[in-house]
DNA sequence: CGTTATTTGTCCGTATGTATA
DNA sequence: ATATACATACGGACAAATAAC
């Protein structure tokens, strides 16, 4: 028997796939036999396996067991997963990766009936509306269209906007963000799009859409990223 | 006390929150609420609950309870979800969409260390090499180019691939998809996109790129889709 | 502002179902 | 047909975050 806390029976199973300690019968041992090793409940065997299906190490078999499945190419590219939040604050730490962030344009309006229908914020509400140019590895390559319902989210300066506008809602105004509701479309270019970003010959762009919302349930924010091609990759893995 | 089947329990709150049932308090009942009226275990109304999270319905907080969200509005692309298989074979029904399947090239050949390199497959295995354009309301609106593994999914004609890859590999070779794991870029159009595809004024295409492994943990297949701008929309919850 | 009540989250043990070997 | 192994479901106990007082 292994002496193992619970939360690191995920990280020893994970770095045993890696390793290809179970790659001889492509399978994990029984859950009982976990159970065994690990002096833990089959609960807690469980929820480990999960996270390892969902990094898409394993699949489990009603009746067979768990298997692990054959290992592909990690890529270089800068990873996105879908996942991150506010732009590309939070990007994996492996990479190695140079950013700045300029601000294009920073303004306070109100939600007209055309904003209404893109941001589908109330007509009436005050907002905040940024423009900001990411530069990752000396290229203009991502446009970031902010806007915030300013009665959730006040108090944005452009000096908060040029950090993080995420960190200073959770760290300052300490808001819970609850769900993030993304759409991802590649369009053709416009003008803005050419004027702040490395295109070079291309003329699209993939365009992030966000709705984000807090733990009240309310939008507070509609983004539109727009980022060159060719620098990007989106992970998802499905389970059948 | 409702009387309702163990299954009808999602459905039925789906249907409240989206008839807004419940947006006056923007709350769900609580659990102990809803185990009284649905006369069922706490494991049974957590699961629907969890499925009505998926669906970007609803957000439960710890101490709080269960928080109805703002409903954003429906989009009137082809909504892929990112999760669809079989390029666009399984699209939702309620989207009327005529579909037609070209066959552009059929060939059976072994993996050199190029295609190795590109697909993962082991060098020396034998495959079929298949690229199919999907026409979709009278456009050319996806390549797809399948990479099968001969010796997992043997004896595929043009005939199949011309009706649905997928369903020969579930219904007559009763092997089961278990893991699809998916990268999405955006890349420039090369020669054979503008050959098959009605990319009009654009030089870029959506390339998503498909790693298909079955209940053995075997990759069995390697596909890039290739898809025109504006067309197609990706969608994904992000749970915090 | 601190204390208590409420509400969801986590974890356990057990029994039964279902697909596979 | 039998045994194996994961999936589903239930009830209960306690933890943790929030809300109410």
């Amino acid at each position: 028997m292994v002496e193992t806390t619970k939360k690191d029976i995920y990280t020893v199973l994970k770095q045993r796939v890696i390793d290809g300690y179970y790659n001889i019968k492509m399978r994990l041992p029984t859950e009982d036999a976990l159970i065994e090793e690990f002096n833990i409940s089959r609960y807690a065997i469980r929820k480990a396996i999960k996270k390892l299906a969902n990094d898409g190490l394993v699949y489990s078999v009603k009746g067979k067991g768990v298997v692990v499945l054959e290992q592909t190419p990690k890529t270089k590219e800068i990873n996105l997963s879908l996942e991150e939040i506010d732009g590309l604050h939070s990007l994996n730490s492996d990479q190695a990766i140079d950013r700045k962030t300029i601000i294009a344009d920073f303004q306070q309006v109100i939600v007209d009936e055309k904003l209404h229908h893109k941001t589908s914020f109330a007509v009436g509400v005050p907002i905040y509306a940024i423009q900001r140019v990411r530069r990752i590895n000396n290229k203009n390559a991502v446009l970031d269209i902010n806007y915030f319902n300013a009665q959730i989210v006040p108090g944005i300066t452009p000096e908060i906007a040029k950090d993080s506008i995420y960190d200073y809602i959770k760290k300052d105004l300490q808001m819970k963000i609850a769900v993030v509701k993304r759409q991802l479309r590649i369009e053709h270019a416009d003008q803005i799009d050419h004027a702040h970003l490395n295109l070079g010959i291309n003329n699209c762009v993939g365009n992030m859409i966000s709705f984000a919302f807090n733990d009240d349930g309310k939008q507070f924010e509609y983004t539109e990223s727009h980022f060159i091609p060719d620098n990007f990759i989106f992970n998802q893995i499905i389970k059948f």
